[in-house]
DNA sequence: CGGCCTGTTTCCAA
DNA sequence: CTTGGAAACAGGCC
């Protein structure tokens, strides 16, 4: 379920077991998710142990000896599993890494949108992929900046990568509930006031979804994903919440509170 | 069977 | 060249 929220609770997943030993081997059950050529992924990483992490909106980096870093990115179905030698492989492995110790890590993905690669430094990926910096470390002027420059919907706005990175669909929904602000509204018609309420909204939705990791079931009261997710209605007002497209997306509102 | 889904990339048109 | 919007990708669930 991967979003800012989601990944970061991967990474300090993967950290409870990741340091511990060399990796044996690295097996490639579907070829798909590998992006950089497999020989090269299997040469570089073999017999290296990991040394840090590091992540950057949905994407999960992992660096190893020799400084080169594994990198995560799970699509919409993905996520890492250890297991154990005589545990059964989790349903869906596409990539296995094995340690010396017996442990396994796998990169899980149902449907084959994630991918795995190597890259050989974090600032270059960013420049080459257009990835912004990390929505949590994004500055208010930054943000307001980049929402006044585009006229597309507000929401799509905020699903942009590229000039800051780690929302998602359902984190966009939620701002916008705790902000009032109608999804549809064109981003640069936004006032001042609407942008740092925003801002604030997101900030705030960012930081406690990562530090109830993630899991929606320990959201506040006042978040309507957990309404979303159980065909629910408005924690504010009561009324039943709105199913519409966006961008071409599933996004849910009450029109009630966000009315424009 | 049709519709839906937590994401990105690619293609096309303006 | 930039921007916005739609389609494509894949698999499982209801």
């Amino acid at each position: 379920m991967p979003e800012l929220p989601e990944v970061e609770a991967y990474r300090m997943y993967v950290e409870t077991a990741l340091f511990e030993s060399p990796i044996q081997k690295v097996e490639l059950l579907r070829e798909k998710v590998m992006k950089s050529d497999w020989k090269e992924f299997k040469k570089q990483t073999e017999g290296q142990r990991f040394i840090s992490t590091k992540r950057i909106g949905k994407y999960l980096f992992m660096q190893l000896e020799n400084k080169k870093w594994v990198l995560f990115h799970f699509g919409m179905t993905g996520k890492p599993e250890f297991y154990q030698s005589k545990e059964v492989q989790p349903k869906h492995s596409r990539l296995i890494i094995h340690f010396e110790s017996g442990l396994k890590l796998s990169f899980v993905c149902m449907r084959l949108f994630g991918r795995v690669e190597l890259v050989n430094s974090i600032e270059q990926y960013q420049k080459e992929h257009k990835l912004g910096i990390d929505a949590l470390e994004v500055s208010q002027s930054d943000f307001s900046d980049y929402l006044s420059s585009r006229k597309a919907a507000v929401k799509t706005v905020l699903l942009h990568q590229n000039a800051f990175a780690g929302v998602g669909n359902w984190i966009a929904d939620e701002v916008l509930f705790q902000s009032e602000i109608h999804p549809e509204i064109r981003a640069h018609k936004l006032t001042k006031k609407q942008l740092e309420r925003i801002y604030d909204d997101l900030q705030e939705v960012l930081k406690i979804a990562v530090q109830k990791q993630a899991n929606y079931h320990e959201f506040p009261e006042h978040f309507m994903v957990k309404e979303r997710w159980g065909d629910g209605n408005c924690p504010k007002c009561g009324e039943e919440l709105k199913r519409i497209v966006v961008g071409g997306r599933g996004t849910y509102l009450c029109e009630n509170e966000q009315a424009g």
